[in-house]
Order: C-alpha cells, then sequence, then structure tokens
DNA sequence: ATAACGTTTCAATAGTTATTGAAGCATGGT
DNA sequence: ACCATGCTTCAATAACTATTGAAACGTTAT
C-alpha cells in the first residue's frame, strides 16, 4: 500500500461520523448492515450517511453489495491490517519491542515484501 | 481515549506531509531528532514544518524537549497502541479472530478496562 | 551589546471538506 | 403501468485546513 492510499484511508477514519460508521461496521462484522440500518443506528440523515459512506468505500475500508434495493455494507479488515503495519513499520529503525508491545511489534515486522520465517518464541 | 481525541489523532496523521514526518520520527525511535534535521530530510519550510509539528503536538503523536534553541521530537508510540485497540476494538462482536490475524486479534482485546489474563497459545 | 540562529506565531489567501434540500434512478409491490 | 421505497447524485453554501512571507522570540556566539 502506498503513502497516497495510507493518506485517503486515515482521512477517510478521521470525522466522527465516519469514525462511527466504521467502528459499527468492525462490530458487525462479518455479517454487515445495510444503508438504512447504519442510519437508524446512529441518526444520520440518508444524504449525508451516503457522502460518508462513499469516502470509506472508496477508500476500501468498506466494501459494498447490493442487495435488490438495499445496499449492505461491511469492514473490510484487511486494509486495517495493512494500515497499522505501516504506521508501525521500521519503528525504532528495526527493533519495534523498544517501544511496542509484544503483539503489536510482531505486526510491525509484517510487511509485504520484507517478511522472514517465524521464530520461536 | 475517547472517540474525540481518536478522530484528532487520525486528521492529525491525515496529511502527507504529517504522515511522513511521525513515520520518519517511528523509524528515529527513541533518539528523535531535532526540527532542523526533520526539515531538512523531508525539504518541508520552517514556517510549515512549524505548523505540521504542532498538531501532531497537539494530538501527542508526537513529544516535544527544548534543547537550547533546537527543539527535539519523538514519536509517543503509547498513543498508536491506543489508536489501534481502538480501531479494532469488539470486531465480530467479540470475536476477532474470524477476521483478524492473530498478533492483531490479541491488540485488538487488549482494551482499558476489560483486560484479561494471558493464556498460553 | 549586538548579531546570528533555530523555531514559532501571525495574517492573508487558497484550497478542501461537510451538510443540506431537491432531484434522480433503480428495485419491488399493487 | 403506476406508485412507494431505499439509496445516491447534484448544486449551493458553510466550515475548516494548508501554505506562505513577514515579524517575533528566546538562545547562543562575538
Amino acid at each position: 500500500m502506498r503513502q497516497e492510499n495510507i493518506v485517503t484511508t486515515l482521512q477517510s477514519l478521521a470525522s466522527g461520523p465516519r469514525l462511527e460508521i466504521y467502528r459499527l461496521l468492525v462490530r458487525e462484522n462479518p455479517h454487515g448492515l445495510v444503508a438504512g440500518e447504519i442510519a437508524e443506528q446512529l441518526g444520520i440523515p440518508p444524504t449525508n450517511l451516503s457522502f460518508h459512506l462513499k469516502a470509506l468505500t472508496r477508500a476500501d475500508l468498506l466494501s459494498v453489495t447490493p442487495e435488490g434495493r438495499f445496499q449492505r455494507y461491511r469492514a473490510n479488515m484487511s486494509i486495517m491490517v495493512d494500515l497499522i503495519a505501516y504506521l508501525t513499520a521500521e519503528c525504532c529503525a528495526g527493533h519495534p519491542e523498544d517501544c511496542l508491545p509484544e503483539t503489536l511489534a510482531e505486526t510491525s515486522a509484517v510487511r509485504p515484501r520484507r517478511r522472514r520465517k517465524a521464530v520461536a518464541g
């Protein structure tokens, strides 16, 4: 994932309504919710909800599937995994254990092109 | 960490220059860099750099210590850990292993008030 | 005391993002 | 064929964010 896309991803999360939408859908994974259910739960008017859903979908944080006249939205967790890896990458010049807890230090090391074999703990 | 602060944190990362600044300082942890070194490495003019450093510092993603007439900046990784926990919290209604890799599923569970004992893997 | 340096603050301007109501477009029901 | 429903797009406007040059401020060097 390139920096340009990472910025888009962060921008799409950096808004009160969108963060609420995203978290709601993370919780409701993997079944997801249709737009009207999101609107109802969060009290966002349809025009505005559509605007925010579009932003999240363009950033690929959500996926959408038509179901008749409904649109079902789901959180796409793999983008979040990429985002987290990017934000913690190269921490402490390759010694993430110096400033990250163990589980995240491992995630920090998980990057597309620089994988190494898992090592017994 | 409340949602309001999470939005501020995300906003402060959601910009090309600021994301570069943050990543540079993550890499340079824990020693950090003074403002002039950041300016030089990234080619950002001082006025503008100061504006972005202020945003990141207000979000508590960076900490700053005066050193004579220099200002040394460091990445504060604990805020990133909180952010990640927030973004993955309650994933799949408490079954994060359904859609997150193992290391992150553990991080998702690590939240301020709902800790449980570590379990042998 | 004066000058130079590193950085921040201020003010102006340009650019981007959010919100709303009205209109449009498919799908499904009668 | 017609109308209702669920959602999206469009256009207008309001609100916010970024960038820049000039000025200011504290620190160190002469």
